[in-house]
DNA sequence: GCAATTTACTTTTTT
DNA sequence: AGTAAATTGC
């Protein structure tokens, strides 16, 4: 094999196949480079692929890894096992369920599943959801299991406020979801725990098996995961481990930087191999991203260099609120597109939260600029595509008392309130599911005939579809019962532009189990049902579309553009404040850290004056992050309504004092006035006819527009004279 | 039991 | 401001 293209750390990293490894990456230094090298590399000694165990974050980053490998070796890059810790777990607690006391149909419950059953247990116990708030319970198991702790004790503890109540609780959860048939997103990490401690025969099958085992992202893995590693490898000590501690931006979850660190202490001998040469960034962009995580107490030092150019200064830019800075990202990305450098998918928008992402979207519609938004109100969160799923889990597994819950009476047909409490205590004394609890209702005597009724006609649906479920595919299968329910037929009458998205993305699940199958023939409904599970916003981005992409600092990781606009640098959003606190300001700070090395070649950070929170607007103040910045490498500018608004607030202070409603009046007219003409906007002129803007800069009579007209010439005009009509 | 209206809550970040 | 939950009226 060819490794000339590497670096001598790089190459290092790649042939030390023997023994534990640990390579401390800076961002940009050829990370994935080297994975793909070194499991090609692996193969080409001879190695069985299928000894090789790859464990990434995301589902795309394995995909994409696997692509590389495929290009370099071929078919066998398919016998490699790759893929995140919780899809290649599920597939082995899948094989190994009866052992555990699951069937190989087990559910899988997403954070909304486990809350809703958390709120079961509260009713039931007579809680109030005041005292015990839900989310904060989910949260609290979640980082028990994540750490992975086992005596009661110790539960105690880091279920925090000395409270037996919780304990119980915690374990009230377990039992339900073990009843139901169902593991939640960290059992699939301690359950194979569970499993490997007390079959050690078993264990000792899959440490023969995984003889290579290399883990990316390493900086974010849990307690429990490292547990998982640390059981897996055998005497061999084959364990490659590749992270950044300074991109570590999942503590919040339970990821433990620390795993880094005590790495050498359950290895020893580990070989420490450090990337710091950079190769995706501009001087200009590496400085910037360095000024600033130098400012982290906790991280190991290193020092990160590029002999790349210096390319062009980083932008810090100020915008008057959160639409001027929608608008200026998309005036600017107009003008990037226009220059031809760029294509729309060499270009990122990222930000601190989800909800950020709406003012974007319009202004970018406005200029015509295709994009994508990645995350957000996730496909598989849908209420729609959440129904006909909880359908197909209750088909495959009707102990899942959650999905039973979810649509028993979706459509309606008359099972309410009082029917399904009337279920539940038939289903306590017998300790069976819900659904199971079915027959024994109907033989009951004391419920009435038209409750009766109801449940009949719904447990034979159900059990219909099993039965065609064992006889035909199951993509035939799930398209026969969304047409016998008449999912499709309800959205279609609904009419509005709501459910008609709805009628689109049930046609679009389908599609997926459709392909799905064809490309898995041998695999079954339920390996759809927990590959679905467990795919991340990012996994569904098909990059070939050329679209720009906007998305969070966190879905961005691993990944990299050549033009990356930061937006939201206040105080508050970015670092984030929540309940007038900021939470973990390190991790807040690696999290821009990572926002800035994504970028190639340009670098825009941008902040507003004022930003719009609950219904209300608020003065923001600039991140403390953007103060950090070494400004030898940044431009400072403004939008020309920031500008103008600095100006007259500092006139305004000095006449009136208080009066900031001259203020607001002045602020509306100047918007509505940028407003009307800017790219995107059809015009009509005297001479030339038609035309679309594609770029604007200045404001009122100084405006200068760039417009595109139906001709095809290109023409500059200044708007003051050009006697412009908006047409549409 | 169901649809329509009112109220409450939301903005962390994700496997 | 926008959405989900809760409450009311039929």
């Amino acid at each position: 094999m060819n490794l000339d293209n590497l670096n001598p750390q790089q190459k290092e990293a790649v042939i030390t196949t023997e023994g534990p490894v640990l390579v401390v990456a800076g961002a940009g230094s050829g990370k994935t480079l080297v994975l793909t090298y070194r499991i090609a590399y692996l193969i080409s000694l001879g190695i069985s692929p299928s000894s090789i165990l790859a464990l990434t974050f995301t589902n795309k980053a394995a995909n994409e890894m696997k692509e590389r490998i495929r290009k370099l070796v071929g078919k066998r890059a398919d016998y490699i096992y790759m893929g995140t810790f919780h899809s290649i777990f599920a597939r082995i607690l899948r094989q190994e369920s009866n052992l555990l006391g699951y069937t190989r149909d087990f559910s899988i419950y997403d954070t909304d599943d486990s809350e809703n059953v958390i709120k079961a247990i509260l009713k039931d116990f007579n809680l109030s959801e005041n005292h015990f708030n839900p989310r904060f319970l989910q949260n609290a198991f979640s980082k028990v299991k994540n750490k992975s702790v086992t005596n009661e004790y110790e539960i105690e503890k880091t279920l925090g406020n000395q409270n037996k109540k919780l304990v119980e609780l915690f374990y009230e959860y377990n039992r339900r979801l073990k009843q139901s048939n169902a593991m939640d997103f960290d059992d699939l990490l301690i359950k194979p725990i569970e499993l490997f401690s007390n079959y050690l025969d078993l264990l000792e099958e899959y440490r023969e098996r995984f003889n290579y085992i290399l883990v990316d992202e390493y900086q974010d893995t849990n307690i429990a995961q490292y547990r998982l590693l640390k059981l897996l490898v055998n005497q061999n000590r084959n364990i490659c481990c590749v992270g950044d501690d300074a991109q570590s931006i999942y503590k919040w979850r339970g990821a433990e930087v620390r795993n880094i660190l005590d790495f050498h202490k359950d290895f020893p001998e580990t070989k420490i191999i450090r990337l710091e040469q950079n190769y995706r960034s501009t001087k200009s962009i590496l400085a910037v991203a360095d000024s600033v995580i130098k400012n982290n107490v906790f991280q190991i030092p290193k020092t990160l260099w590029t002999s790349n150019e210096s390319g062009e200064h980083v932008k810090i830019i100020m915008c008057y609120d959160e639409r001027d800075e929608s608008n200026f990202v998309s005036r600017k990305i107009s003008e990037l597109l226009y220059s031809n450098e760029y294509q729309p998918k060499d270009i990122a928008i990222l930000y601190r939260t989800n909800s950020q992402s709406r003012n974007f979207e319009e202004s970018l519609i406005k200029s015509s600029i295709p994009y994508i938004i990645v995350g957000g109100v996730e496909f598989y969160k849908r209420k729609e595509v959440k129904d006909l799923l909880a359908y197909l889990k209750l088909i495959v597994n009707p102990k899942d008392d959650e999905s039973f819950l979810r649509i028993v009476n979706f459509p309606a047909r008359g099972i309410g309130e009082i029917s399904i409490a009337t279920l539940k205590s038939i289903a306590r004394i017998k300790e069976k599911s819900l659904f199971q609890a079915i027959s024994d209702l109907l033989e009951n005597n004391e419920v009435n005939d038209r409750i009766k009724k109801n449940f009949k006609l719904f447990h034979d649906l159900i059990i219909k579809y099993q039965s065609l479920l064992s006889q035909s595919n199951f993509y035939e299968t799930t398209k026969a019962f969304v047409d016998e329910i008449g999912l499709l037929q309800i959205y279609k009458e609904e009419g509005t532009e709501e459910s008609l998205q709805r009628y689109d993305n049930i046609i679009q699940l389908l599609n997926s189990i459709q392909d799905f199958q064809s490309i898995n023939p041998d695999k079954q409904l339920s390996d759809y049902l927990s590959e679905v599970s467990l795919l991340a916003d990012v996994d569904n981005w098909e990059d070939r579309k050329n679209s720009v992409v906007l998305m969070t600092l966190h879905s961005a990781k691993g990944l990299e553009f050549k033009v990356v606009f930061i937006v939201g640098c206040e105080e508050g959003l970015l670092p984030l404040k929540r309940d007038g606190m900021i939470e973990d300001i390190e991790e807040e700070r690696r999290l821009f850290y990572v926002g800035c090395t994504r970028a190639m070649k340009e670098l825009f950070l941008t902040y507003a004056r004022n930003r719009n929170r609950f219904g209300n607007s608020f003065p923001q103040i600039q991140s403390r992050f953007i103060e950090e910045v070494d400004k030898k490498f940044t431009k400072l500018e403004a939008t020309p309504l920031a500008e103008i608004y600095m100006k007259k607030k500092s006139e305004m202070r000095s006449i009136i004092v208080d009066d900031y409603s001259q203020i607001n009046e002045f602020d509306d007219d100047i918007i509505e006035n940028t407003r009307e003409i800017r790219p995107g906007t059809f015009v009509l002129h005297d001479v030339f006819g038609k035309g679309r803007v594609i770029y604007s800069e200045g404001y009122g009579d100084h405006q200068k527009v760039i417009v595109e007209f139906k001709s095809g010439i290109k023409k500059h005009l200044m708007v003051k004279y050009a006697k412009l009509k908006v047409i549409k």
